[in-house]
DNA sequence: CGGAATCCGAAAGGATACTG
DNA sequence: CAGTATCCTTTCGGATTCCG
């Protein structure tokens, strides 16, 4: 019994294999409301409640969260004024800028091509 | 009474708002599953088990799903060879590609922050 | 082989209430 | 105002089985 694998060719994107902490980082990102964050915040410094309202549909704890794992991965700042009430801003960081340039091109290719994907749907459908 | 909002600066990204078109195929677009499949894709063309096989740790339920899904909105293009046993190709579409260029930069910018990303995990854990 | 359907446990996500 | 915790419903997603 050969239990030892011949290795594969090793493509370029085997880096995205799961296990990785590519994979991971790339599962983090690659999800709807944290890719919304970053569109929303560009490059604004923007309070927990106006985020809340410029990002219609997410509920407070779906933005919390995401939140608190885009600020672990170091996407973005947050920042905690100590007054009261309290005022907490959110921006992105240096990384957080970079992704959003890529996040910003995935906005445009949606806006370029909703009018075929629409045609594509309602062929579909029939 | 004022019921009647004043109209907001209309920024650009208002495109993205809820309930829109350009939303709702966001939403389908920004997830793992759907990116990973066309950064796997690229510019072959691959059978149902070959990509199952490349995208280590999908079912194959969550596969087929998807994959239905980016037929549908005119991502990938499936070709069924009448043979037995049957033999199904997948390769992306034109709109496909484009989305796929954006794709590859996410990518690019994953692998290129993955390193201060793991550090800023470990120091936001303390 | 590729796909559909079923079942079922796990996880996501909303609503609400409470705290500093 | 921002955040946490709790509860509860919905959805996700894996395993399995059957069909062309």
């Amino acid at each position: 019994m050969v239990t030892t694998q011949l290795s594969e060719p090793a493509r370029d994107d085997d880096i995205m294999r799961a296990g990785t902490l590519a994979r991971e980082i790339f599962s983090d990102v690659a999800n709807k409301w944290a890719l919304l964050i970053i569109e929303t915040l560009g490059t604004e410094t923007l309070r927990f409640s106006e985020l809340r309202d410029a990002l219609e549909g997410i509920s407070h704890k779906m933005l919390t969260q995401n939140l608190r794992m885009m600020e672990r991965n170091g996407l973005v700042q947050r920042t905690v004024h100590p007054t009261v009430p309290p005022r907490v801003e959110y921006r992105l960081t240096g990384p957080g800028l970079g992704l959003r340039a890529t996040v910003d091109l995935m906005c445009e290719w949606t806006r370029h091509n909703m009018e075929h994907i629409e045609s594509a749907r309602h062929q579909f459908d029939t």
